[in-house]
DNA sequence: CCCATATGGAAAGCTTGGTTGACATTCCGC
DNA sequence: GCGGAATGTCAACCAAGCTTTCCATATGGG
């Protein structure tokens, strides 16, 4: 699972801090998302899409797909 | 969070025991999911969504959502 | 050189997702 | 009425998501 969430905040020129406080989760739990050490829960996954008017799909990704 | 699991599951007249070995968990897992009781992983969500050929928003819905 | 801000990550602990195995119920065909 | 298939649920267990606390490094301003 791999996802734009960086690129999404470096856009927004949000610290890993401001982001965590927009989803209401820990500034770690941003952390780690964006380092790949594990995937959001769903409900999570909607909340970050939600907070940038995407939709999952256009944020994360399942290597294991065959597009 | 609520979904169409069981409605997509009931169009193709699978059983809960066929839906789960397509996406290889266990059958609790998916009367669980269908009845409620959590949500599935973010990876598990795209599973599903690529087996029934949608996308996650079309599958699930994040009942906090203003939409 | 200090200090504040931003980031990466580890440890311990709680909560949630997922498994296996078992049991009960309903329904349908014989 | 009986047997088998489908579903709901429970208990016990392991794995993954998430929190808090802590430490380390980098970087930019004064």
């Amino acid at each position: 699972m791999i996802n734009r969430l960086r690129v999404l905040r470096a856009e927004r020129a949000w610290s890993q801090q401001d982001l965590a406080e927009r989803l209401d989760v820990s500034r770690q739990s941003v952390n780690a998302i964006e380092t790949g050490r594990y995937d959001p829960s769903l409900p999570l996954a909607f909340r970050i899409a939600d907070l940038f008017g995407l939709t999952i799909e256009e944020i994360f990704t399942n290597p294991n797909r065959k597009d």
